[in-house]
RNA sequence: GGCCCUAUCGUCUAAUGGUUAGGACAACGGGUUUUCAAUCCGUUAAUCGGGGUUCGAUUCCCCGUAGGGUCACCA
């Protein structure tokens, strides 16, 4: 029997290990874990899996690690699978006293077809008829205690507080509480979270597309994006502020904040949050973090240069929304560019005078010390001749020559990065093109 | 279909028995020394409908409507 009286409040997430770790199961953790934090109680995992058929240790793994990875530390861990015996007890204590009985295959409890009220702390007060569920199902068997059952003892026997989970429970809940009065337990506390929707407005599922909290982390989105995000959609502290770390979250957190009506899940919000929390990333734990996302080729340059490296992230730091979003776009920073010479004329200029432009420009860097430039310094000296000719008439060209790019961050920038040797050697080699 | 839950801009949401109904994402427009980002400024945009209660309702109540959840020896 767990250590009650030490924590006033008890919350536990209790997934069942039969897919992937899900991101509408992530904020069912994070409120759990929230909620926990805030109040110094303990937050439980617990893996249900009664269900021997569709269990799998690879999904326990996969939750495991994603809570891990998401920093929703648990202080106990259990399996249900490992509480048979417990559940037994119970079973048998029912039996005995006529409260469920064994028909031909199953244990059924025996209903009192009562109208069940609670007060859930979300919705306030609920009530239902229960003769419709009739003698419902809790076991197959001694051994074998099925889902309603064991979530009741198991709650019990934890010292669970507040059962803070999907709206899709609400249903089960007179259940619970029929088994909880024949078993003599006392009623936890229910909050029942409103559910996180597809674009479709159904309940978020495999069909809406990407969904495993690995996914995410495999495509770059960071742990604190997820968690302000997610803990976004249904629930808000008041107020005009977005951006919440997880501690921000375990001080502002209330259950009585949480909203009623299920919310859309919003990638484009999601990708927002996430190039907020990259701009706010130390640039050299980025560029570390980067390094996996990268073609192989390019990774080993950027090890081999670290310095290197470190500048060009500096500069995507803030052009990305994402980790994954690094391998686009970058490529003139480790090969030559590659583009035709009819891109080099800014619009419908001539390619002499493109040639021109590019000409005077590796005359004004040639004259520029050796070493380091920066993108100020560039600037300056190639500045009186731009704004001469036309901002557009030789720039485009200049940062074409370097890039190849329709797109890409400021010649002065890329041309810095690139050092002043590169820099000339490919306005030399653009010049010779035309 | 039964039971249950819900309803503010396209989306996430704030607020109140009396407000020009606020913010954010997105979209659009503009600034930011060429482009694309980032950034800054601005614009468009909402209280589902009908009855009550009330001096006054988006807010409270009822009825509709719409959406969702759930109806297993799954969880």
């Amino acid at each position: 029997m767990a250590d009650t009286a030490k924590h006033k409040v008890v919350t536990r997430f209790a997934p069942s290990p039969t897919g992937l770790f899900h991101i509408g199961s992530v904020r069912t953790a994070l409120f759990n874990y929230l909620y926990a934090r805030q109040n110094e109680g303990k937050f439980i995992l617990r893996i249900e899996d009664t269900d021997k058929a569709r269990s799998k240790m690879e999904f326990e793994e996969d939750i495991k690690g994603g809570l891990k990875w998401l920093g929703l530390e648990s202080d106990e861990f259990y399996r249900q699978s490992e509480r048979t015996e417990i559940y037994k007890k119970y079973l048998q204590k029912l039996l005995d006293e006529g409260k469920a009985y064994l028909d031909d295959k199953a244990i059924r409890l025996k209903n009192p077809n009562k109208k069940v009220i609670f007060n859930d702390i979300i919705r306030g007060e609920i009530a239902m008829q229960t003769d419709d569920v009739g003698d419902f199902v809790i076991a197959k068997n001694l051994d074998e205690a099925l889902f309603h059952f064991t979530v009741v003892v198991d709650d019990f026997e934890m010292g669970v507080t507040h059962i803070i989970r999907g709206e899709d429970h609400i249903p089960n809940t007179p259940r619970h509480i029929l088994l909880q009065e024949a078993l003599g337990f006392n009623t936890p506390n229910y909050a029942h979270l409103p559910l996180i929707l597809g674009t479709d407005r159904s309940k978020l599922s495999k069909r809406h597309g990407a969904l495993s909290v690995n996914e995410y982390r495999a495509q770059g989105y960071l742990p604190e994006a997820i968690l302000n995000f997610i803990a976004f959609i249904g629930w808000n502290p008041g107020g005009e502020r977005e951006i919440f770390s997880k501690e921000d979250l375990v001080k502002e957190f209330s259950l009585e904040k949480i909203q009623k009506g299920g919310g859309i899940f919003n990638i484009e919000r999601l990708n927002w949050y996430n190039g907020q929390y990259i701009r706010k990333m130390d640039t050299g734990k980025l560029a570390e973090d980067l390094l996996t996302y990268m073609p192989e080729s390019w990774q080993s340059k950027a090890k081999e240069s670290s310095e290197y490296w470190k500048k060009i992230v500096s500069v995507e730091k803030d052009r990305i929304s994402k980790l994954s979003d690094i391998k686009d776009g970058i490529d003139y920073f480790f090969e030559e560019p590659e583009y035709n010479k009819e891109k080099l004329s800014w619009k419908g200029s001539s390619l002499d005078k493109t040639k021109q432009h590019l000409q005077a420009i590796v005359n004004m860097l040639k004259v520029l010390p050796e070493g380091e430039l920066s993108p100020e310094q560039i600037k300056q000296a190639v500045w009186d001749y731009v704004e001469k000719e036309g901002r557009g008439e030789v720039l485009w060209p200049f940062r074409l020559s370097l890039t190849g790019r329709d797109k890409s961050p400021d010649p002065f920038t890329v041309s810095s990065i690139l050092g002043k040797q590169k820099t000339i050697q490919r306005l030399e080699h653009a010049i010779a093109k035309i």
